[in-house]
DNA sequence: ACAAATGCCTACCTAATCTATAGAGATAGG
DNA sequence: CCTATCTCTATAGATTAGGTAGGCATTTGT
């Protein structure tokens, strides 16, 4: 399950993308129109411009925008910076290569850990290749593809 | 990240497939040989036999039998039990079809959830064309080989 | 019938993590 | 200098994970 730590960081990456001008927008702003506790979104604004993503402005006419195009962020990054990299088990995390289960035993022989590691590419896989864009797109289409089912059902 | 409860109940399951004789084996041993806490690891059996994994016999002689062949039993089974339902946002859990996040707004529309969907379908597709049987042989494998390097490098 | 071996059940505890909040501090713009 | 804004540190509450304790129920062998 993703924490709504990483759910908040999507939202809000989503609405940054989707309503870019150039312009920094406000921490408030975010939070009011995509429901997020305010303070609670400061902190995960911070990792998320100390991960790279996303760079702010400080003082009046501040505010926070893409660091990066939408379309070179992955959601793998995304969740990796919230999540502290996302991982099955303790002994495929990314960014811990040296830590290593104790209930390993032999990891080379590990049959939970070879089964983690496929499953860990399967989502890898997915992550790797869908990014922000993509997912405001998908969000969009399906919406529009919404919207024209009740235009025929009017 | 998997729990320890679904680590645990992957050991023990493993064990019981390899060391299955047609006879119930003990709690206590299952707990000794895999290295578990005792106690915990009845609350975890319990689970998987309710879950129809295992089937037990109470008193003297007693002790815990896989109630189906290992081929037969899908790490999604397992992890499903335990984690009570893998999935990545509330939405999209096996068990509650009609959980809604409440960060979805439209869930038809939501790109997390659609984005969550495909990687859900990604875990899935590992989870259920992975048995037990099949966990165990990696692993079995996996020491043959390994014993096999060590014999060349004595 | 009884004792011993075994799983079953309920309740509980502790520590960690997740979620959220408060408030003072730093910085920029006008 | 004042205001709007992000930044940082600390903390509090809720939930979950991990683990423990003790007594109950059932079966087997004698």
């Amino acid at each position: 399950m993703i924490s709504k730590k990483t759910k908040y960081a999507l939202k809000a990456l989503g609405y940054l993308a989707e309503h870019s001008t150039g312009e920094p927008i406000l921490i408030s702003e975010l939070a009011k129109e995509e429901n997020i506790p305010r303070k609670f979104l400061e902190a995960i604004l911070v990792s998320l411009r100390k991960g790279g993503i996303l760079k702010s402005k400080i003082g009046k006419g501040g505010g926070y925008m893409l660091a990066v195009p939408p379309t070179n962020i992955t959601i793998g990054r995304i969740v990796g910076i919230l999540e502290g990299g996302f991982a099955l088990v303790e002994c495929l995390n990314d960014n811990n290569v040296e830590v290593v289960c104790v209930e390993c035993g032999d990891p080379t022989c590990c049959g939970i850990r070879l089964v983690m590691g496929d499953v860990k590419k399967a989502i890898d896989s997915v992550f790797e290749s869908t990014t922000l864009a993509d997912m405001v797109e998908r969000s969009e289409l399906a919406r529009q593809h919404k919207s024209k089912i009740v235009d025929f059902s009017i």
